[in-house]
RNA sequence: GGGCAGGUGGCGAAACCGGCAGACGCACGGGCUUUAGGAGCCCGCGCCGCAAAGGCGUGAGGGUUCAAAUCCCUCCCUGCCCACCA
């Protein structure tokens, strides 16, 4: 018998299928059933050669890929290297070798060891993005982004890492710090180049819901691009600062507007708040009293990193919560804003809690409803109005409807107010449910009375309403009704006899100044949910004060937390019980706001002062800058490099080192930035900066179509355009998770953009796209300190590519992930080692390798084992479609196990072989090759179509029904399919261990589902 | 703090449109092949019982149902992503 080594028999396939083409699709013309666009993300090689994460999600992509192929489909599965940018640059640096050198060197260790994997790459069709002639488009993508207007330049405060020495989008800032080398990251203001991603943030987001992807990946993508309804509101200024240079009225914008989403609270702003960076802070300078110290802390402010400034915000959860820590501002002394809704002035502050690059860059605060407002009304002593009465739930029709009351009972000689205190310590206020016919006041008083005793009252005032919800220990609702509150000032503190219901007997009055009750609130929903009483504590205190009955709270301390949700309207004038929803809008016709849609999306940063990347294809003159002249009027003395002068190749520099001065290596090198204005001649510099990697990869799928055939096409060409036509979209896409929102996003925001430039007929470039797991070890993650990184050489070494690959996708389903053992690939391996065996026993030993196989005579084998192999196709070709490969191969170890008995008692029948070995195939190519070859076949497995299956085949002719009593197994029975439930009824109760488990009782009830289980309730 | 995914034997995991929990594999135990090894074959393997009978078992607690890993409610834990976005 032959043995089975697999070194010899990858190495002799990998180089067959290379030589027969048997990977390469026809471009021009795809086969049989048409295309399949099969892509999987290309790698930065980087690293030290390929991991074991990489050869996880190749091979998921690929056994899809050879599936589609058996299917029928002319596949193109291409494959290259992202070798621009940031990360290959880092690794040259960390290895210390200039990167041209090291691309070559990683390019050339990343393909030897993609050829090794077994995967069906069109190897023809590899692109690689340092290449000149790819970034060529790369660069000529960024000319087009320019003529269409969607490429500007800014001056930003942005991100900056000191460490790699350059500026980073936003999402490369994780929690502060570098995405790529954890060094926390510094604010600077710098010129960049940025893509207007923003002006299709409403495609981006509406594309989402027809396009097949996972769908965490798009919820990813939704919150990015995080849309938000809300109003544009405007506070008009004032001064009492004597006017020294501008008048108030000549800032420009006389009056301060603001983004917000919750208009409906607009009558509880009590102060606004500017970003550090907002433009009124330097043009108000004269009018701001304190300007020396605003500005002071603006700059201070501006030069934070977003990590600080989140530091500084809340960070309730470190004990170490220093005095130091919490919000900061300053108030812009000699500035009032006008609450445009109730005419009131109202300070104006300066804080970095709020953002100078989302909406207006400045807000209106409303400390009773925003979390974020009441910090800082809390720290600074700000007002804090409740412009809301909380809903706290929605009553089903079910629950007994019962209106209620309450009432803050404030005695003005003592200054404190009345509560009801249990026994067990519970606080609340006094009231409670409504007897039959009475209404809100009258009812509110009679329940305080019954309840505290107190009834002489100089003033009762209605300050709100809710809907509220009673709930039980279990927090089951078991009352709802409306409850108003009241505010009740004494008059005396008479009191008439208590008539307190049985429960409330043990109830007590005790007098506490605000601030003790609502430290002393704690969990009174243990017994009821009644927090809304809390609110409408607040609620009275804050009108008592304004009566000017109270006099010693302060309400910008009393309250425990902000209100947030939704609810009805209050303390808003004409709007008082209207449902907030509506009172966005309400409120924001009254003041003449205007209704905005708010995305939490940035422009695309482009720019990068680093060396090893596409240099931005942009010349600027100074002498058309000062003329005005220039290709884009905003911009003068800028213009793109011809696309004839395309690729602006990257020179050769030897100090690759990125300096730190906010400057690429490039802008030191004097032979590639001086040249000719292409409009005026005149002496010119070419832009130094290089771009985001983003770039490379955001187009690499349509590179791939450039490089088929050794097609010098391009985009524009019509041929070039039939071939897009033909192959795009992508059909599957399958990457890491990890590109959810930033390389995935850019890619659809150029394909949207080429269409539109009518250049693709597609929007969306990936019709599917799958997130593949990440590959732990032993549980744990793997990493290069704790020496436990999979290589997959040593492995594809030691068990083969074809073992490699099959335990990789055997661990769990490809989008879970999964978790490397080293003794679990045995389990393969033994299995393949079975397979080998079972085919070679097939071929004789007597006979030469050559002569027909010994397959069993098909009348000898039975239905049974037939039926098995048609239900593993269907089984395999279902799991195969959903990505659950582990199952898929579960199947085919239950057939082999099926097939090794068949084989003892008939032998083994010709198609047995055919199909099995097929349906292997896209799991372990090599093998399987190799003995469909061995069988006799002249040409690849692989073109091979895949075994369908016979519906009639998978019918049982004998079933076994489970029989349960009282829903237990109590034993089963054999039955015919299709017997009918009488006779499987009989079966069952004649069943031994059935009939004892009904101890005689009779059968109440029985329950059968067809074929699988019949229940006897007794 | 928010979003998403998940929690099932000693381990990786199946089953999840409610219907025999633990398929398949690893590890482990026993046996066979006169067996030096990470070789092969057969048997066993959730837990408590020598065993049978039986009972208990899918993070915890409750609910719906003839029947719950699966559906509903409350809570706990883990992983990943996001996080002052008004």
């Amino acid at each position: 018998m032959k043995k089975y080594n697999f070194s010899r028999i990858e190495k002799k396939w990998q180089a067959k299928w290379l030589k027969d083409k048997t990977y390469e699709p026809n471009i021009e013309k795809p086969r049989k059933k048409g295309k399949f666009y099969n892509l999987m993300m290309f790698p930065y090689p980087s690293a030290e050669g390929l991991h074991v994460g990489n050869m996880y999600a190749f091979t998921g992509s690929d056994i899809y890929g050879r599936f589609k192929r058996m299917e029928g489909y002319d596949v193109l599965e291409p494959i290259g290297l992202d070798g621009f940018g940031i990360h290959s640059e880092n690794y040259a640096l960390k290895v210390g070798t200039h990167p041209v050198k090291q691309s070559k060197v990683s390019e050339k260790r990343f393909y030897q060891q993609l050829r090794m994997i077994g995967n069906g790459f069109a190897w023809q069709e590899h692109v690689e993005t340092y290449d000149p002639e790819y970034y060529r488009w790369t660069q000529w993508l960024f000319v087009q982004m320019w003529r269409h207007g969607l490429a500007y330049r800014k001056k930003q405060s942005v991100n900056w890492c000191p460490k790699d020495k350059t500026v980073l989008a936003d999402e490369q800032v994780i929690a502060g710090k570098c995405e790529r080398c954890g060094a926390v990251v510094e604010k600077r203001e710098l010129e960049q180049w940025f893509f207007k991603i923003t002006e299709y943030a409403g495609r981006l987001l509406k594309n989402l819901d027809a396009i097949d992807w996972a769908e965490k990946v798009k919820i990813a993508q939704r919150n990015w691009i995080g849309k938000s309804e809300g109003a544009l509101l405007r506070f008009r200024l004032t001064s009492d600062v004597p006017s020294v240079g501008v008048n108030i009225k000549d800032v420009g914008r006389p009056y301060l507007e603001v983004f917000t989403t919750r208009p409906d609270t607009l009558f509880g702003a009590t102060y606004v708040v500017l970003s550090p960076e907002h433009e009124l802070v330097e043009k108000l300078k004269d009018r701001i009293s304190n300007f020396k110290e605003v500005a002071a802390y603006a700059k201070k402010a501006a030069g934070k990193s977003d990590e600080e400034r989140i530091a500084g915000g809340k960070d309730l959860s470190s004990h170490k919560a220093s005095a130091e820590r919490g919000k900061t501002g300053v108030e812009l002394k000699g500035i009032k804003a006008i609450n445009p809704a109730n005419d009131e002035e109202i300070p104006v502050w300066v804080a970095d809690y709020v953002l100078g690059s989302y909406g207006t860059g400045a807000i209106m605060a409303v400390p009773a409803h925003d979390e974020r407002d009441f910090e800082f009304a809390k720290k600074f002593g700000l007002p804090i109005r409740q412009v809301i009465a909380l809903e706290t739930g929605i009553p089903r029709p079910s629950e007994e409807r019962r209106d209620g009351g309450c009432g803050v009972v404030f005695d003005p000689r003592t200054q404190k107010y009345a509560v009801a205190v249990h026994p067990d310590g519970i606080v609340r206020l006094f009231g409670g449910g409504f007897n039959d016919g009475e209404d809100g006041r009258e009812g509110t008083l009679h329940e305080i009375a019954e309840e505290s005793g107190l009834y002489d009252f100089s003033h009762v005032e209605e300050i709100g309403t809710c809907f509220a919800h009673y709930r039980n220990r279990r927090k089951q609702v078991y009352r709802s009704g409306l409850t108003k509150c009241f505010l009740v000032i004494l008059r005396s503190d008479k009191v008439k006899e208590r008539h307190p219901e049985p429960h409330e007997v043990n109830l007590h009055l005790e007098w506490m100044p605000a601030a003790e009750i609502v430290k002393n609130w704690k969990g009174y929903n243990q017994e009821r949910d009644l927090d809304h009483w809390l609110a409408f504590l607040r609620e009275g205190v804050a009108r008592a004060i304004e009566l000017g009955y109270d006099t010693t709270s302060n309400p910008a301390h009393f309250p425990s937390e902000a209100l947030l949700g939704v609810g009805k309207v209050v303390n808003s004038g004409k709007f008082d019980g209207v449902d907030s929803e509506e009172a966005k809008w309400e409120i924001t016709k009254f003041v003449h706001g205007e209704k905005k849609t708010q995305f939490h999306l940035r422009d695309w940063l482009i720019s990068r002062q680093r060396y090893w990347g596409p240099p931005i294809p942009m010349i600027r003159c100074e002498v058309c800058a000062a003329a005005g002249k220039g290709e884009n009027k905003e911009m003068p003395g800028w213009y793109a490099v011809p696309e004839k002068d395309l690729p602006v190749k990257l020179p050769m520099v030897k100090d690759f080192r990125p300096e730190g001065k906010g400057e690429s290596p490039l802008a030191s090198v004097k032979t590639f930035y001086e040249v000719k204005c292409p409009a005026c001649g005149s002496k010119a510099q070419r832009e130094t900066d290089v771009s985001d990697t983003f770039l490379d990869s955001s187009w690499y799928y349509i590179g791939y179509l450039m490089k088929c055939n050794n097609g010098k096409l391009k985009i524009g060409d019509s041929a070039f355009a039939e071939r897009m036509r033909v192959w795009l979209p992508v059909d599957m896409y399958i990457g890491g998770a990890e590109h959810s929102v930033l390389h995935l996003l850019y890619s659809r925001f150029v394909s949207m953009a080429l269409h539109d430039w009518g250049l693709v007929d597609f929007e969306e470039p990936f019709t599917t796209f799958r997130a593949h797991g990440l590959v732990i070890k032993e549980g744990a993650k793997m990493s290069k300190s704790k020496g436990n990184v999979v290589n997959p050489d040593e492995y594809i070494k030691k068990f083969g590519a074809d073992a490699l690959r099959m335990y990789l996708m055997f661990m769990a389903p490809l989008e879970q992930g999964g978790d490397f053992r080293d003794s679990g690939i045995l389990g393969i391996t033994r299995f393949l080692d079975r397979v080998w065996k079972i085919t070679q026993r097939v071929l004789d030993p007597k006979k030469s390798v050559h002569s027909a196989p010994a397959f069993a005579d098909t009348h000898h084998v039975p239905d049974g084992f037939k039926r098995i192999l048609h239900k593993t196709i269907k089984k395999v070709t279902e799991d195969i479609e959903s990505l659950q490969y582990n199952t898929a191969i579960s199947a085919l170890m239950i057939l082999l196990n099926e097939a090794e008995k068949q084989e003892k008692a008939t032998g083994l029948p010709r198609y047995f072989f055919e199909d099995f070995l097929k349906l292997l195939a896209p799991f372990a190519p090599h093998i399987m090759e190799e003995l469909w070859r061995e069988l006799g076949n002249k040409s690849s497995i692989h073109l091979e179509s895949l075994p369908a299956y016979e519906e009639k085949m998978l019918k049982e002719n004998a079933v076994e029904v489970i029989v349960q009593v009282n829903g237990k197994r109590r034993g089963s029975v054999m039955v015919e399919a299709g017997t009918s439930e009488e006779t499987v009824q009989d079966r069952a109760l004649s069943v031994e261990t059935v009939a004892a488990a009904l101890r005689g009782q009779k059968v109440k009830r029985v329950i059968y589902i067809k074929g699988k289980i019949i229940n006897l309730v007794i």
